[in-house]
DNA sequence: ACCTGAACACCGTTCAAGT
DNA sequence: ACCTGAACACCGTTCAAGT
């Protein structure tokens, strides 16, 4: 049971799986390579191939591992703080494994690994007082908000992108963009990191309340 | 100026980016290839490096070309309304060209033909009575709706691709999934399409009236 | 049975050569 | 000046061969 890549033995499709993940975690979709992998992992890279069948395959293996990295939240106080805590814990996942976002891209996620976050979120909706028929349509408007910010948004805009997406409204023609304009200085704040989302999802929350339950 | 590939005459920047949006409205972002493109077009691969510096700034150019394709909504009647036509423009303009949500990732839109759009939008929302040092955040909101609804959600989800989810969803083991067998009906509705999106939408309109403005 | 090197059909881009 | 083929350092995956 001694792993490792530097002994050159026979390794479980997990251990591969978890190298790849901590590749994209740490360096994005873009630097993980069947030809890389293998070679991290100590093996020749079309043995990768006996443990998937493909790098579609081998994505699906990292994002199910990925999901057992979801910590649920301690839930405690009224049902809109409940889901409140879970959307910022959803969103703390997401930012430990920001390709997931990528990677998921178009197609509707199916894997029991990562229903069990979408079943937690479901019962928290049913809580705060969703009817059974809309609680779907609500999950999927708070399910593309996280996603949405976690892609979309830089997680912590540096000082410099600030700075530098002040300037370029700063520095655009006032008569073509006035609006802009009157709402640069908060433009920088709404760039990215943990305010925007903080307000985006209150807003939600409050016309979730208003739509559907009582909270 | 009678252009066109056959000729192999001199191309204008403007028409090797159009070629090159046009392969990615129709097959994606993986299909576009500087040496596929150069091909269509007529041109050696190497010769694309003389309008643009590398393919990033080829895919600018293309955003750019796309952002020219955004069709402002006729606007009337009372606030609301003018914001929900622009959020419907907004979705049917990314609906036509799918792989900008892509290109665009994580990093933020400075480019002065993307920004008119936004532009408009922030114009919407000062007239919704949102003040101005909230308007960027509740259009980063709405942004993030719009564009993580063309992201994650099919656009048109396939009767196959509702009939494949509610199967998935329905083999779960009832007792380690509760709330989602409860809200299977609708999960399937709730996949994609306009009905999520327009629901949503009025759900953040409600809230954005709710927290900011009288609407 | 299990593992894997060579090969195929691709990439983006540099560099030097063609006109 | 403008254009471009060859070459470099990569891809994912098939196929046949090695043990």
């Amino acid at each position: 049971m001694s792993s490792g890549a530097s002994t050159g033995k026979r390794l479980y499709s997990g251990e591969i799986a978890r190298a790849a993940l901590a590749i994209l975690d740490a360096e994005g979709l873009d630097a993980l390579s069947m030809r890389r992998l293998a070679d991290e992992v100590g093996i020749g890279t079309m043995t990768l191939y006996g443990h998937f069948r493909s790098k579609d395959e081998l994505l699906d293996a990292a994002v199910d591992i990925a999901a057992d990295d979801f910590e649920p939240p301690r839930l405690s106080g009224p049902p809109r703080r409940q889901l409140r805590l879970y959307m910022h814990a959803v969103r703390a996942w997401l930012l430990r494994h920001p390709t997931i976002v990528q990677i998921r891209g178009q197609e509707p996620i199916v894997r029991p690994s990562a229903l069990r976050i979408s079943e937690l979120g479901m019962q928290l909706l049913l809580g705060l007082g969703v009817p059974a028929r809309d609680a779907a349509h609500a999950f999927r408007l708070l399910f593309t908000f996280v996603f949405g910010s976690v892609a979309f948004s830089p997680a912590e805009p540096s000082a410099q992108l600030r700075r530098a997406t002040a300037a370029g409204v700063l520095a655009l023609p006032p008569d073509e963009f006035p609006a802009l304009l009157e709402a640069a200085a908060g433009a920088a704040a709404a760039l990215g990191g943990d305010e925007p989302f903080e307000l985006g999802l209150e807003v939600l929350l409050d016309g979730l309340e208003h739509r559907f339950g009582s909270g």
